[in-house]
DNA sequence: GTCTATAACGAGATAGAC
DNA sequence: GTCTATCTCGTTATAGAC
């Protein structure tokens, strides 16, 4: 009885897989608009009622393709920074970038329906959120390690923005200043700005050594999360060296 | 005769702009992707095969409408940047920051057009690139004018990013140093990705006040490029203030 | 209980004959 | 330009195999 229940059980992994990359391939050939659930179904030699025992509707296949999305990016850049984990800050910092940047190079159509402009007609439910969270959570991580005990604090919040600073760093990570929290979701968001323009095509004809630009753009941005002087004392690093991968 | 010819060219400027508006509004309700000649003839009560006379394909009229876009956003931004041409760069870049939000607020589909995931299938001939250059020209105009003659150039270059980071300067801004090409570079790329993440929702259940905190990051990115002392010399206006719209 | 197959719905796109 | 026959789609109801 367990064996049947867990060839079974077997069989329904490995199916709902074929679905899945059955409908990435058509992800990458026309685009999350255009994902059907009949021409997956045609390709797998099955019949399009069939699926609806794997996925309820259309839009659950799409969300467990963002599930899917976000987690390859979260284990991608998770066991990058896992090679780095006893680094300075700045170092944890620079890796996780680059991860994201060669995930996003690497998955060009995933980084598109996570990243990219919103599939006409579908809403990501909440269920897509610990996925989505996961490289932000991991750049919180680096720099509350880098601000352990220190009062680092930069740049000075206008007075209009301190109290939702306040409630950010509350909800997001309460024991950083609100001003390193603002930063921190700005670079997180200017990080993609970085990674977009370049997979969009916004760089061609502009940047051309993209590697050594991303690099230095994302050891910029670490300034500004206050990642520069980590742990360093003395002579301190002057100017951006190279730390990255 | 020449009135004749002025009927007819007021007549297909007519139709084109209804072909134009009417394909917008499909790009809102189902993206760029399904755009469909025959769908947009069928909403104006024309015949498809009469569209061909405005625009020889469906990809020629997706160009139109991506020039168009970028000329809206162009306009958006330099008539702001105009009613602060007399103010101190930083004001000035801050204005542009806060249109170019605006507008892609305003008009989220077209946003998406241009700076979405690109559309499966077609690709941007290079008729587009001068109305996709404007607000970065504007960008630019705003730090020469700021550096005039000064030196301030800021952070330092890591030694594999000088021969690109000059290369990049000779292309955009001979007039500027290097690292200030590279930095406005890699803010322009970051102010999209404040505006996209906001756009595209990835702010939901993050940040709220999102016009204060989007106008605390372009002002700190205006940092990076170098305008946060502009003219001014004496008692210098210290942390970010309230410059913005 | 778990799966697949058949058939059908209403809606929309498409290709070609006229 | 029009009409029609034939495709696509998501989804559901139903019936039967394992």
């Amino acid at each position: 009885m367990s064996t049947a229940r867990g060839a079974r059980a077997r069989a329904r992994i490995e199916v709902t897989a074929a679905i899945k990359d059955e409908a990435r391939r058509q992800l990458a050939a026309e685009g999350a608009a255009k994902l059907s659930l009949r021409a997956v179904a045609r390709e797998l030699g099955m019949v399009s009622s069939a699926l609806y025992r794997y996925f309820p509707s259309r839009d659950d296949l799409l969300t467990a393709l963002i599930i899917d999305a976000y987690d390859s990016l979260g284990e991608s850049t998770e066991s990058a920074h896992a090679g780095v984990a006893d680094a300075a800050p700045r170092e944890r910092w620079n890796t996780v970038c680059a991860a994201a940047r060669h995930w996003a190079l690497d998955h060009p159509h995933e980084y598109a329906l996570i990243y990219g402009s919103p599939v006409p007609g579908y809403s990501a439910p909440e269920t897509t959120i610990p996925a989505a969270s996961r490289v932000g959570l991991l750049l919180i991580g680096i720099v509350r390690d880098a601000h352990q005990g220190k009062g680092v604090a930069r740049p000075r919040l206008p007075a209009d923005l301190k109290a939702e600073a306040k409630r950010m760093a509350a909800d997001l990570s309460p024991d950083l200043p609100p001003e390193v929290v603002t930063a921190l979701v700005a670079a997180w968001a200017q990080l993609y700005g970085l990674i977009g323009f370049e997979l969009f095509g916004q760089f061609n004809r502009v940047v051309e050594d993209r590697e050594a630009f991303f690099r230095h753009a994302a050891d910029q941005l670490a300034h500004g999360v206050g990642l520069v002087f980590p742990q360093v004392t003395g002579t301190a690093s002057k100017g951006p060296g190279g730390s990255g991968v």
